[in-house]
DNA sequence: CATGAATGAGTATTCATTCAT
DNA sequence: GATGAATGAATACTCATTCAT
C-alpha cells in the first residue's frame, strides 16, 4: 500500500467518524502515519481530499452493485437485489461508509461542498432503480407507477435507512431487512 | 419581538443556511441586529443556540401535527395527514426548517454534537406514527405488519423526501405527493 | 494611545526594520503588546495593515511638507525648502519611515501589492515639484526644463538617496546636503 | 544549454517577476524545466540561488559598460556613456534586470539578505562613475564637486530614474533620455 | 440589558530543504 | 546527474468565548 492510498484510507476512516468540519488534515495525516505536507502533496486542498474519498467509496459500491444484479431475471428481483446490496455494502464498509453519506447530495454537512460533481455520480446509483423499475413494469413484475418520482422515493427510503442506522442513537433491530420488505410492498405487481 | 427571540430566529435562519459549522456567532448577531456579546447573554454557547434554535422548530412542527391529524377516524387516515402535514410543514418554513434537518439525529453535519435530548423529542414523531399504525391495524385500514420498524422506515421515507428537496440538485416534480402514495401503498390495507 | 494606535505604530516599526515578507502578524502583535487575534480585529489583513501603515507615515509627511513650503517665495526656494524638508523628516522618523519605502510605488518589496491606491497618494508628492518647477519658470529662478519628466527625476534622486541612507551597507557623510545642491545646480537658473 | 544554466536564467526570470518572497523553488524549477532537486543540487539554497542570479546579470552588466565607455576622451564623455549604457541595458534585459534591482544593495526587498557580497560588485559601478569624475575635473570637462557624494547621488539618480520605469505605475515618455541630461546639466563645466 | 474590545487556541496551507532511488 | 516523494516548521487568519464598561 502506498501512502498515497494510506492518505486516502485515512480520509475515508476519519470524515466517516468525525464529519467534514470535525477532520482536519493534521489528523488524517497522523491516522496514515505521514507529515502532514504529503496530504497536501497528493491532494492539494481539504475539499479535494474530501471529494476524492468520497468517490472512491461510491466508484467501489457502483462497481459492487452492477455486479450483484448482473443475473437477475425479473425487474422486480433486481429492484430486490439492489436494495439488499446497496444495504449489505454499508455494512461490510462500517468504517469508510459514512464518508459517502457526508459526501453524498443528501448530506447536509457542508452547504458550500460543490454537490453537482458528486451529484452526477449519485445520479447513476438512481438511474440503475429507474431502469430495474422499466423492466419491470414491462415484464410484470411491478405495477404501474410513476417511474422517476418512485425511483427517487426508493433511494430516499434507503438513505432515511441508512441513516437511522449509522447517525442515529436509535436501535431498531431488523431495520435493514424490512426496508426491502417496506419498498417491494408498495411497487412490486 | 424581544431581542432574544430575534436572535433565535436569526439563529433558525443562519443556521439552516449555513449549517453548524459554517454559522458563526458573528453572523448571527448582525443578522439579529444586536451585539455578539448578546447572543452569549442569552444562549451561553454556540452548541446551545443551535439546540434551542432546532428544538423551537421541533415543537411547533409536533403541535402543528397533533392538530392537523386530531380529527382522523381512522390509523390508514391519520398516517396519511401526518404524511401530508409534515412535508407541507417543511414548504411552509423553507427558511428555517432546514435547521431542524440538521440538528436532527439524522443530520450527518456535526458527529460531536449532543442529540440524545434532541433525539428524544424526534421520538415522539416515531411514536406518533408507532400509534396511527397500531390504531389502524385494530381497525382494519392498515395492514398486519412489524409496527416498530414501519415506523421507522415511513419516517426514513419522509426523511429522505425532504433531504432530496431541501438539499439534493435534483429536481423531481411531484415528489412530495408521491411520497404519500408510495407509503400508503405500502402499509394500507 | 489606544491599543489600535498602539497596534499601527508597532506594524509601521516592524515593516520598516523587516520588510514585507519579513514581518509576520504575530511579530506586530507582541511589539504592540495585544493579543494575535486584536491585530486583526481592527485591520482585518496583513497588506491592509501594511496599507494603513505606509499611508499614515505619508500622510504626516505631505501635511510637514506643505507647512514646511508655505512661506517660500521663489519656486527655486520652495523647491529647495522640500528637499531639505523631505530629507529631515526622514531622520526625524528613522525607525518608522522605511515603512514608507517599502508601501511606495519605488519598492521592489512585494510586486503583488496594491500600488495603485498608495501611488495616487506619492503622485501629490510629484505634484508638489511640478508646481515649484512652474512657480520657478515663471519667476525666473528656475530653467526652462520639462517639468513633467524634471519632477520625476528630482523625485528620483531623493529617492535614491534616501535608499542609500536606510537601505545600503555604503557610509556616504553629507550625502543628504549635497543632494539638495545636486539637484538645485541642475534646474536653478 | 546546460540544464545549469537553464535553471539560472529561469531564476532571473521568476525572481524578476515575483520578487524574493513571492518566488519559489518549485516555480524556478518548473520554469526551467527539471526535478526540484536539481535546484538544490546545483545552487543549495534560494537565497545562494538568489545571488547567483544576481550577480550573473551584474557581472554582464559591469563588462557590458566597461566595453561601452573604453573609446571616451573626456570625463564628461565617459559619464555620459555611462548612463546611457546602463540605461540601456536595463531596457534590454528587461525580463532579468529586475532581479539585479532586488538583489542590490539598494533594495528593500528582503533586509535579512547577505548584501555584502553583492554590495562590493555594486561598489564597482560606483567606483567606475568617481573614475569619469576624477579624469573630468582634470580634463576640465567637469566641474569642480565633492567626487565621492557626487559618484553616490548619480548613481542614485539612476537607480531612482530605473525604479521609476521598472516598477511603479507611472508612465513618464522621455524620462530615460532626460536622466542623462538632468545629471549632466548638474556635474559638467 | 447591551456593547464590542480583547483573547488565544486552532486550522488549512505553503515551502525550503533533504534524501532514497 | 536527475527525480520527486517526504518532512515539518512557520504563518495568516478565524472564531467561540470572556469581560469591563
Amino acid at each position: 500500500m502506498t501512502k498515497k492510498d494510506k492518505i486516502l484510507l485515512a480520509a475515508q476512516e476519519i470524515f466517516a467518524r468525525c464529519g467534514y468540519a470535525g477532520t482536519t488534515m493534521k489528523m488524517v495525516a497522523e491516522q496514515a502515519g505521514v507529515a502532514s505536507g504529503l496530504v497536501f502533496h497528493y491532494y492539494d486542498s481539504k475539499e479535494n481530499l474530501f471529494m476524492a474519498a468520497g468517490s472512491e467509496v461510491i466508484d467501489t459500491m457502483i462497481a459492487d452493485l452492477r455486479e450483484k444484479t448482473a443475473g437477475c431475471v425479473t425487474g422486480c428481483d433486481a429492484l430486490g437485489e439492489f436494495i439488499k446490496g446497496y444495504l449489505e455494502f454499508t455494512l461490510e464498509n462500517k468504517t469508510t461508509f459514512p464518508t459517502m453519506i457526508r459526501c453524498s447530495p443528501f448530506s447536509d454537512d457542508n452547504p458550500d461542498l460543490d454537490r453537482e460533481r458528486i451529484g452526477a455520480k449519485f445520479r447513476r446509483l438512481i438511474d440503475m432503480i429507474e431502469e430495474f423499475l422499466n423492466r419491470g413494469i414491462e415484464d410484470g413484475s411491478i405495477a404501474e407507477i410513476p417511474v422517476t418520482q418512485t425511483a427517487f422515493l426508493i433511494y430516499a427510503s434507503i438513505v432515511g435507512a441508512v441513516r437511522t442506522r449509522f447517525l442515529t442513537p436509535y436501535d431498531v433491530p431488523g431495520l435493514y431487512d424490512e426496508t426491502r420488505r417496506f419498498i417491494l410492498r408498495s411497487v412490486c405487481a
